[in-house]
DNA sequence: TTGCCGTAGTTGACACTGTCAACCAGTACT
DNA sequence: AGTACTGGTTGACAGTGTCAACTACGGCAA
């Protein structure tokens, strides 16, 4: 089972060619029924099924349905974070440039793979669930802080940048969800995108006054 | 069908000695299981069966799952409405004051129930799905418009408070939920409360400096 | 060679789920 | 007296996650 780490680490070097690993072929077409599916409908047989392996072969590797929902969740949020870095890199380098390009890149994410968000976000799995998932989410979130802090005039303690970073993540992710799942009432007029980038142009603004 | 909502609206004057009729018997179970269970692992079998009535019992009334879910959601939804109302009530009329005793409000709603909060604010149902919860969800709604809109300087349209409004509800709404879900790392030393507090004022700020 | 053991995978069963369809008891209306 | 509607039951069905036992096979030691 801990090896497995292993192939997801030189998951770079030989990818194409050579034929994938059962648990990696069955988490990528995971990835790809979850593109229609919400996890929690998300049928563990069915994607045994369409690799074409027994019904059972999933857990043998995964242990439960749980620990696969976490290492789909994983795979998956490590290519949403890469593809947040490289937006991230892409702007200038104004502060306030890239944390407007991140925040963009997780509506984007969001937009994109609303189940896969909702599944590695939500309370369905938990980070400790499987190695994936944990050293995925905090490759995402040293992405966040090294964002916010350069948006931090000097002397802001390491503690209070995290703090002001959980903020704006809290910020981003609760606007984008409430509106992905249509629960912001048609009153409100504005595009969440530009209402977000405001508020977070709010908080940046506190950032810097608090000095 | 449609003469339940009667029967919810005349909901506070009966209620105790009477018995109540069979769908909210049901619901008010399905709540009580939601205090442990989350919504996609109730199980409307189970719950039919502890009200001692048929599994088919509740289709008779609800149809399917998902509008038996909206149903509770609803219900849940109304009495948390209820509850942050008189919260916001009990505190002085300073505006900013309100503000934060809604959110505090909110912040007690999620922490205390997080699976009806859930179902109510996640994907499993939409606002449409019964009439209980759409009703319970404007209510709310109305309720934040009302705080947000006293604390706005003079002159900002009646779009721009309900854009507002949608962006502070978003900053609560993330925050506490990804504190709910314990998916802020450890790294971040604040209260998550304590924070939202803090993102919130910045939104306060901007919203006055504006003018 | 033989025997053994761990890994990867299969097969079959089990309890449980939501949903469909047919049925039945009243009760109100004509 | 008959009829239609409401509220509820019973039985079946396919699909689910999980448990347990079994098979195939490569490596390895005696």
């Amino acid at each position: 089972m801990e090896l497995m780490v292993d192939i997801v680490n030189r998951n770079g070097v030989d990818q194409g060619t050579e034929e994938l690993p059962l648990p990696r072929r069955l988490v990528a077409l995971a990835l790809e029924e979850l593109a229609t599916t919400p996890a929690e409908k998300l049928s563990v047989r069915r994607v045994a099924d369409r690799v074409g392996v027994s019904h059972q072969a999933p857990y043998v590797h995964f242990g439960d349905r749980r620990t696969f929902l976490a290492a789909v969740a994983g795979i998956g949020l490590a290519s949403a974070a890469e593809r947040a870095r490289e937006a991230v890199e892409q702007v200038s380098a104004d502060p306030r440039e890239r944390l407007h390009a991140l925040a963009d890149a997780y509506v984007d994410f969001i937009r994109s793979k609303p189940h896969l968000h909702d599944l590695a976000y939500g309370p369905t799995v938990a980070m400790g669930d499987h190695p994936w998932l944990q050293a995925a989410a905090i490759n995402y979130w040293r992405l966040h802080v090294g964002v916010v802090h350069a948006c931090q005039p000097p002397g802001v303690t390491e503690g209070e940048v995290h703090n002001r970073c959980a903020s704006a993540w809290g910020l981003v992710y609760g606007i984008a969800r409430l509106d992905i799942h249509h629960k912001i009432p048609r009153t409100v007029p504005g595009d969440p995108a530009l209402l977000m980038h405001a508020a977070l142009d709010a908080l940046y603004h506190g950032w810097r006054a608090d000095i």
